[in-house]
DNA sequence: ACCACAGTATGGTCAGACCATACCGAACCA
DNA sequence: TGGTTCGGTATGGTCTGACCATACTGTGGT
């Protein structure tokens, strides 16, 4: 019969629907960042299911970073749109991670490129500086591998801060964030941080020249040293 | 009394401790992709909370890629771990570009910068040239835009794929997917899509002769001219 | 050896209840 | 008039218990 027409009925679930419609709603009406969606209850009474459906596409949406749940009443309660990819972002990377998903290579070379681009990008524009200096400071007066990995995400967040594209700023932040761990083990084993500090240097001296080929080849010799053993070939 | 010590109590839910133990699960029993979790009657009950809480963090963990649920009965049925960021990573995008908290601007600046980077590596590795013929061809026979959008996604997917990093082969896929209208539009726009088979034959070339730097320059001037107006200085 | 069928474990959905929270507003007092 | 208190109420958070559809499992008959 090869099929003879038949399709499987009903293969989507009851939240999927409920996802469907609420992302329509968005699209069409136009909602953005702040508005609010509808009560659970009144949104599960207009679309004719239950109260669980609809907090089960409620939790999609909040792990995806598109909605903040706020409890009470008032202006401010209730389901509003938020826009937070890289909480999102941050933990879909950390899981599949920690899953053996994603090898650490992987991100690292991610990492790499995003951070030359954005060196790259932020010395054409010789933008971030003071927020760079601010973060080299920050290292120098770090006791423990926690807080220099601290001051270091910040240093390359602002980077990519800087070059003023969020959505590869927000990859760079959930990069750092779910590799954190990672990070302080590295330093740890490198003892030293001298040469990371040289590095910084050197990729903030490029920005505010506006060179941003050095910028670029700044940011990939610093990973080199942060990460030998990745870069032996 | 600067608090005097109190701070409120409880302010994780319940799906969120319920979230945290899963995870902490996988990372201690070191589960993979292919594995299973317990059955969610069964897990309610030894956490100690509702089945609803469970369900709700099922929906995160699926929402985020990491597990898939089965109904039925037998070793494929309940919520197996699996590894697809691609999906979650489209939704994410998806949802985000829709309400307007990213513009399509950041979203082809991080595809232009993921292109280059992936192409050099292909073109290093002289890797996927025969997935590009074919996806090549099939944009010849392509008779709407898409049609050829489809085919165009493969082609530029699969110089993603031939770089060997899957985040950002995974990155790539899902940038695509969250812009297919877009890029529907676009080829509209444009009416003819010689110009654009010209820039990926160059591509092409440039990856067979293992040439980094001719293949990022090519991906370079075929954006250029997919999104002219992006473009102009 | 095969097949039909009852049993059962699974996720999917629903209804209804109760709680904590936080605002709203009216009644009450100064 | 002005402020304060306190009950009302809308919100999300959680739980219970039920029922359904699905798909395997094992048993018993042929």
């Amino acid at each position: 019969m090869d099929g003879g027409g038949w399709r499987p009925v009903k293969r989507t679930r009851t939240f999927e629907d409920v996802l469907a419609q609420i992302e329509r709603r968005i699209a069409e009406d136009g909602l953005t960042a702040g508005d609010r969606l509808p009560a659970e209850r009144q949104l599960a009474e207009q679309l004719g299911v239950s109260r669980s459906s609809v907090r089960e596409a409620m939790r999609v949406l909040e792990s995806l970073g598109v909605v903040s749940s706020q409890v009470g009443r008032g202006p401010d309660a209730g389901a509003v749109l938020t826009s937070r990819p890289e909480t999102a972002l941050t933990d879909l990377l950390r899981l599949h991670l920690g899953m053996a998903g994603l090898k650490l290579r992987e991100v690292i070379d991610t990492r790499h490129m995003i951070e030359q681009w954005a060196a790259s990008h932020a010395a054409s524009a010789r933008a971030g500086t003071s927020a760079l200096t601010a973060a080299l400071s920050g290292m120098d007066g770090a006791r423990t591998a926690e807080e220099f990995v601290e001051h270091d995400t910040a240093f390359h967040c602002a980077i990519a801060d800087a070059s003023g594209n969020r959505l590869i700023a927000a990859i760079m932040r959930s990069l750092r964030d779910s590799m954190r761990r990672y990070a302080v083990e590295a330093v740890e084993r490198l003892g030293d941080t001298a040469i990371l500090r040289a590095g910084h240097v050197r990729i903030l001296r490029a920005i505010e020249a506006g060179d941003a080929d050095a910028a670029a080849r700044a940011v990939s010799e610093h990973l080199a040293h942060a990460y030998p053993s990745l870069f032996d070939h």
